[in-house]
DNA sequence: GCAAAAGTGTTGAGATTACACCCATGC
DNA sequence: GCATGGGTGTAATCTCAACACTTTTGC
C-alpha cells in the first residue's frame, strides 16, 4: 500500500498540489435469495465505525483495474470475478481528509462461504443485502445506487449473469437471479424461451432433484462478457 | 513501477507518491455534414506536434465536471453544452511523463463559427472529422473510439440530439444528424413517425425554404437530457 | 393419487419495416 | 410542367406478453 494512511479513514497525508486517486469496489453476490454487497467497517478517521465499500489509494504505476482487483483479492481471496469500471466520483467534499477522486468499480461473484479477511485495515467485513444497507461512509450511498442501476441495466443486454452462477444450474435458478436483482417477477415460460434462444446455454445430461419433478441442469458455453438481448 | 521519471516531458510538478488526475474532453459537433471533434496541438514534451483532446490537470478542490467545463470554456468560450463523464483511463504508461489518471468526458455543441482560442498552452486548435482523425497523443485514439461508441448508443435511447441542433430545425436536419453519426441511412417516413411520437418536438408556424417544397420547422419543447426510445 | 414444479405450445396486441402515393415549391 | 424533396398512409412481418395445458417427480 502507498503511504501511511492508505485506505483507513482516508486519514491525513502530506499536502500535495492535486487530488489523490482511489478505487472503490461494489462487489455483488446472490445469497439467501437476496442481492448482497460486501462492506468493510472503517477503523479510524472521521468515518470510524461506519461501513463502506472496500477500496484504497491507487499506487503509482498501478492500473485502475489492477488496483480494484488487488483490493478485492485482499479482502475475499477471490481471483475470478467479473469486474467493470462504473463511474468516477470526484467532488472535493466527498472525503473530508483530502480531496480524493474515487474510481468506482462494480464486481460480481457467485456466492461463496467464508474466506473474508478484514486485514488490519478494517474493524470488520461482511455481506449486506442491497435493499437494506446501513448508513455508508463518504458518498458511498450514491455509488451503491449507481452500481445497482448499472447492474440492473446490464442484466438486460449482456450475459453477465454467468458471473453470479456456479458451473451448473437450473433455468429456475437463473430466473431467480433476474427476479431478485430486477425486483419483479418474470413469466417462467417467456423467460425460458428467451434465455434458451440466445444459444449461450448447453443442457447437461443431468438433473437436479428437489421436492418435485427434477429440473434439467445447464452450463454456459462461454464464460466471458458479451452483449446479447436478454430482456 | 513506482519510481522516478518525474522531470522529463510536461511534468512541471514535484514528484509525488501517487498518480495525478486530469480531465480530457471529446467535444463533438456536426459541421459540413460530418461529425467533427475539437483537437488541440501540443506544444512541448514527448508528444509535441501531435494532436490531442483538450484537457488538463484537475485542481485541488475542483470537481471533475467543473474541470471539464473549465477546459472547454477556455478553448471555445461556449458555456451551454451537453457534458457527460465517459470513462476513466489510468494505465501507468499512457503518459510517459508521470502516471496520470484521465477522466474522459464527452460533450456536444451545435456547430459554431470561430471563437476557438488556442491560449498559450497549445500551438493550435481546430475541428477534425471523426472518421479521419490524425494520429493522436497519449491513448487518445482509444478515448475517441470509446466516445464515438457511447454517442452512437445514446442517440438510440436518449434525446441528446437536441444539443447538436440550433433552436429551429427541420425533421430532415435531425435525421441527417442521426445518419451521419450512426453512419447509415434511415427511412425518412419511419424516422419521422418515431421522432414525432416521442412528443418532444413542437411544430413552429414557419417553414424553411430551399430549392423545393418548404419544410416545417420544429423546436424542442424541453432541452434537457431524457431517456426515450428513439430507435 | 395428489400437490407442486418442470416443460411445451398458442394466441392476440403492438411495434417495426418496407413500401406507394400525393403535395408544394423553384426553376 | 417537371424535378425534387416534403408530407401521409398502409400492409406484411416480427416481437412480446399473457396464458393453458401436459409431464414428472416426492410423498
Amino acid at each position: 500500500m502507498a503511504g501511511p494512511a492508505a485506505g483507513q479513514g482516508r486519514a491525513v497525508r502530506p499536502p500535495a498540489s492535486s487530488p489523490r486517486v482511489a478505487v472503490d469496489a461494489v462487489l455483488f453476490t446472490i445469497s439467501d435469495d437476496r442481492l448482497q454487497t460486501l462492506l468493510v467497517n472503517i477503523k479510524t478517521g472521521p468515518f470510524a465505525g461506519r461501513w463502506a465499500f472496500p477500496g484504497g489509494l491507487v499506487e503509482l504505476g498501478e492500473s485502475l483495474d489492477g488496483a480494484a482487483y488487488r483490493e478485492l483479492y485482499e479482502k475475499t481471496g477471490v481471483r475470478d470475478l467479473y469486474l467493470e469500471q462504473l463511474f468516477t466520483f470526484g467532488d472535493a467534499g466527498r472525503d473530508p481528509a483530502w480531496h480524493t477522486v474515487a474510481v468506482a468499480y462494480f464486481a460480481l461473484v457467485p456466492h461463496f462461504e467464508r474466506g473474508l479477511k478484514r486485514g488490519d485495515k478494517y474493524a470488520d467485513i461482511d455481506w449486506f443485502p442491497v435493499h437494506d444497507l446501513p448508513q455508508l461512509a463518504y458518498d458511498h450511498s450514491a455509488i451503491a445506487a449507481y452500481a445497482l442501476k448499472r447492474l440492473q441495466a446490464k442484466l438486460g443486454y449482456t450475459n453477465i449473469v454467468y458471473s453470479l452462477l456456479p458451473d451448473e444450474f437450473t433455468l429456475r435458478e437463473i430466473q431467480a437471479i433476474y427476479e431478485v436483482i430486477l425486483n419483479h417477477k418474470l413469466d417462467r415460460r417467456n423467460f425460458r424461451r428467451k434465455i434458451l434462444a440466445l444459444g449461450l446455454l448447453k443442457p447437461l445430461p443431468k438433473t437436479r432433484h428437489g421436492a418435485h419433478r427434477p429440473a434439467a441442469l445447464y452450463t454456459f458455453t462461454q464464460r466471458r462478457p458479451m452483449n446479447v438481448g436478454v430482456l
